[in-house]
Parts: C-alpha cells; structure tokens; sequence
RNA sequence: GGCGCUAUCGUCUAGGGGUCCAGGACAGGUGGUUCUCAGCCAUCAGACCGGGGUUCGAAUCCCCGUAGCGCUACCA
C-alpha cells in the first residue's frame, strides 16, 4: 500500500503571503484533500531578523480568508509539533550533532569577512564562489585554539562528491553534478539553523510525503538530498512548480510589476478568494480540457502534478479581474451581501436586507471588484446623486424634460410592471413625445441612475414599480 | 563565472510525428443587442526563439546556439 500523503506548506513570517505562495499552499492543499491527506502548515522564521509574529497572524490570516484550512500547524497542534522552526531548535541541534559525530558536518570558525573575501576572489579568477573547505581539515587541537580566540562557531555540511539525482514530479529525472554545492552551512554561529538543514530535518520529521514547492528552491534540492542521506532519513517526493513572474518575466516581486504581489491586497480591492484561487491554479495548471474556468469542486476532480507546467507564468491582472467579474456576475444576492459588507456604503444600511439583495443582483453585472459596490449601488441608494457631466447635459436638453416629465407622471400606475411592460411603456412615452433611439433611451437611463450607464431593465422596473427612482425623476422633471 | 530549469499569439495556455495553413481564454479591433458605458452575443487580428539534424513527414524527437529566469548566503 502506498504511505499515506502528507504535504506542507512552509511560509517564512517575513512579510505578507505573495500571490506565488498562495498557488503553491492551493496545490498542496488540492494534493491533500484529493489523497485524503493531511496538510500541514509549518512556519520557517529561523531568519530572527526578518520573522515578526505579526506576519504569521497576517499569513495565517490570509490563508484563511482563502479558506485553505490546515490539519496541523501552530495554531492548531498536531502530533509532530510544534510546528514553528523557531520552536524546534533542539530538534536541529541534535541532528547537527548526530552529523558532527559521523563526520558528515564539521566545526567552522571563519568570519563573515573572511568569507566574503575569500568568496569575491573566487569569483574573481572565475572558480565558483564555495566555501574553501578550509576548516573541513582542522585538528582537534586547532578547533580548541580557535574556540580558544573566541572565533564564532558554525557547523558546515560536508558535501559528499556525488552527483545527485532527482525525480521531479513535474519537471522529470534533473540531475545535479557533483561539485555543484560547497560545504554548506547547517547550524549558524547563533545556533540556528539554515533553511536547507531545518526543512529536511522537519520535513522527515514531519513525515512528509510530497514536497510541493516553488522551482526556486529546484537547486536547493541537491543539497537536501545529500542531507537526507547523511541523515539516513528516506527523501520525500519532490514537485517544483514554475514562478510566478513579472511583465518583464522576472520573478514576480514587489519590485518590478504594477500588480500586486500580496494576497491581502487583492483582497482589501474587493477581489473574491475563489475568483483569486481560479486564477491562480490556472497559473501554471491545465485541465486538459477548454474549461477556463474551474471552481474548487472541479479542481479536485481534475488537479494532477503532472499537468502542472514547467515554465513561469506572468501575472496578468487583467485576467484576475475578468475572473473576479466572472464570479461576481454569478452570485446571489444574499452572497453578495455577505462577500461585499465590507464594502457596502453606509446607506445600504437603511434599505431593508431584501431589497438590498435583490438590488445588488440588479448591478452585479456592473462589478468588476467588490470595491465597486458603492458606485453601483450610489443612483439606488438615497441621498445626493451627482451626474457625470455627460448626463447633466443630457438632463438639461430638451427631450430628457419631455420624457421624464411624462414618466414621472406615470410612475403612479407602473406597480407590476416587468422588463417587457417597462419597455413598451417607455416606448409609448417616446412616441407620445415623438422621440426614439437615443434621444429617448438615454435620458431614462440617467434619469434613472444618475450616470450615462445603470442597471439591467428588469429592476429598474420593479424599483418604478416601488416608487424608488420617483425622486429621481421628479428631480430630472421638475 | 559554475550548475540547473525554461522557451507556441501582448498575456495564460492546448498541442506529446501526420487530424495544426496551430485550438481556447484574457486583453485589443469591429459589429449586434431600439442610444451609450458595462455586460452578453458574433466576428477579426495575433504565435511554434534561431540553426542544424532524425524522418516520407516535426510545434512535437535529438544536437548546437541564443535568450530569460533560478540557485550558487551564517535569506527562505
């Protein structure tokens, strides 16, 4: 029988989650939920400097919101906590020390300058920019003496010459040569650990069965399949995912693109998380099909590693929001109304719940993002309406007075009325008056919205029909 | 510099030797929807990085270039 799956998604706490990472968390949670697996949620803030809790709250926060839920992780516990790295120290200290005694890691005390230094002239006379090795080969006796002059301490991986060979699940058999990686730092002088050494050691304490990450960390994994053999610990499988990228096709960052790499944002603009997470999993994922839109539901049904593609993909905002207007146009009222109340302008408060869904029906299909809500909904809603300049004059002109005198006028009897009623009345007024086309149409529309474009004609009609838009007209009329 | 990955319309992609003078979607153009914007519908335009092979036949296989990206950190 096959192990059970078990997959992570391992964010550090250095800022917000990034659009990238949350198309990789969606792909493991897709794994998961479709293996009956389980998904864990690990923090990687081994990087003190940069690691804040209020990042994990704003990550967690955001995976949430995306309603991608974890079976283990911080904030929940699991069997094989605790689930933060920084929380795990002695985990990696031991295993270090495990390494230290087969002598497959050793004690280095070079400085950061040295380092450098050292690493400049590498690159300098073209050799490649690794460590020397040149406390690989210390005596015992030399190791006291530089403890002895208070030398930081580190403990370095001693890579073994082997070329070391992978089995992607989405990019196939790579194969690193040996000599590729240098002898690697695993535990810092502060007593932490690197990201390579804590995400093998967690991962297989983890026991994770998938590994399900971005293609930056592709050659990342040569060193942690050394690892994994020096700690005589069996290899997960491995599936790297291509980049998100920039306009300009680099890797996609705050820096560089006009779209924003943050989930929260989209969120705070008004974007659905479900509109988000179609775009995203179709950002690297083919169904196989011509479906171009596929919900959580059909992705279980259809998500496979091995239709994930290998090349980066640009962040089109423009099709993320066609996407958000895709949903948005499709909802109900009532989840409009849940979706959008953070949204909603303050009047909608006085409309009643009822009418409130049946109205934001009626302009769905002007949304492109939640955040449009309060203009849609503005001729609707009480209060002053301002007209765009284009409207105003059409209001001013002649013919607009002519039709909206006689439609005020008949706002009384217009109680039942529907789309196809309101239509020929309207069309009854503009003969009556001698108008048609556009000398007609457009000063209802304004007079009913307020802007040179409103709502589709069914609820206009039923608004008519409740008197709603009477002020309005008899505003334009009078 | 070294190593790795990648390479089809502006963008996301389908395509895994002939059914491809390359299909779909977004964006763009045009038209329709009794006017306009949005929506919707229809329609147009738009691509196989270059060069060599292999083959009767290549977008599809191989090689070499080229380009981009990633890694090469006591970041992750």
């Amino acid at each position: 029988m096959t192990a059970a799956v078990r997959v992570r998604f391992a964010p550090s706490p250095t800022g917000w989650l990034h659009v990238g990472g949350a198309r990789t968390a969606y792909f493991n949670w897709l794994f998961a939920r479709q293996h009956s697996g389980v998904f864990v949620l690990r923090i990687e803030d081994t990087d003190l400097d940069r690691s804040s809790a209020e990042s994990e709250r704003g990550v967690l926060d955001d995976l949430r919101w995306l309603g991608l839920e974890w079976d283990e992780g911080p904030d929940r516990g699991g069997a094989l906590g605790p689930y933060r790295q920084s929380e795990r120290l002695d985990l990696y200290r031991r295993r270090a020390t495990e390494l230290l005694q087969r002598g497959a890691a050793y004690p280095c005390f070079c400085r950061d300058d040295e380092l450098e230094e050292r690493r400049a002239a590498a690159l300098a006379a073209g050799r490649p920019p690794h460590y020397d090795g040149r406390c690989r080969k210390l005596t015992d006796a030399e190791r006291d003496e530089r403890r002895r002059e208070g030398r930081p301490e580190s403990v370095r991986f001693a890579a073994p010459p082997r070329d070391q060979v992978l089995n992607d699940l989405v990019r196939g058999e790579v194969t690193f040569p040996s000599g590729m990686v240098g002898d690697f730092i695993l535990l810092r002088a502060s007593g932490l650990p690197t990201y390579n050494f804590a995400c093998v050691v967690d991962d297989s304490a983890m026991k994770i069965s998938h590994v399900i990450r971005a293609e930056e960390h592709l050659s990342n994994t040569a060193r942690q399949l050394m690892l994994y053999q020096a700690l005589e610990e069996p290899a997960p499988e491995f599936a790297h995912v291509a980049l998100i990228l920039n306009p300009d096709r680099t890797k996609m960052s705050k820096r560089g693109g006009e779209a924003s790499v943050a989930v929260g944002d989209w969120r705070k603009a008004g974007y659905l998380p479900e509109a988000l997470l179609s775009y995203l999993a179709l950002l690297g994922f083919h169904p196989g099909d011509d479906r171009e839109v596929l919900s959580r539901e059909e992705l279980l049904q259809s998500f496979t590693l091995d239709r994930v593609g290998r090349s980066g993909s640009v962040f089109d905002a423009a099709k993320l929001r066609w996407m958000n207007a895709h949903y948005l146009h499709a909802m109900s009222g009532a989840d409009l109304r849940r979706a959008g109340a953070a949204f909603l302008p303050e009047a909608a408060g006085s409309v009643g719940p009822d009418h409130l869904e049946r109205l934001l029906e009626a302009v769905r299909t002007d949304l492109g993002t939640l955040a449009d809500l309060p203009h849609a909904l503005e001729p609707f809603l009480a209060g002053d309406v301002r007209f765009e300049p284009d409207a105003r004059a059409l209001i001013d002109s002649e013919s607009a007075r002519r039709v909206c005198a006689t439609l005020s006028s008949e706002i009384g009897p217009l109680d039942d009325w529907r789309a196809e009623v309101f239509k020929s009345a309207v069309q009854s007024v503009g003969k009556r008056l001698g108008l048609k086309g556009r000398d007609l149409y457009q000063p209802v529309r304004i007079a009913l919205t307020g802007r040179t474009h409103g709502p589709e004609l069914p609820i206009v009609a039923e608004l008519l029909g409740k008197n709603l838009c009477a002020t309005r007209l008899h505003l334009v009329s009078s």
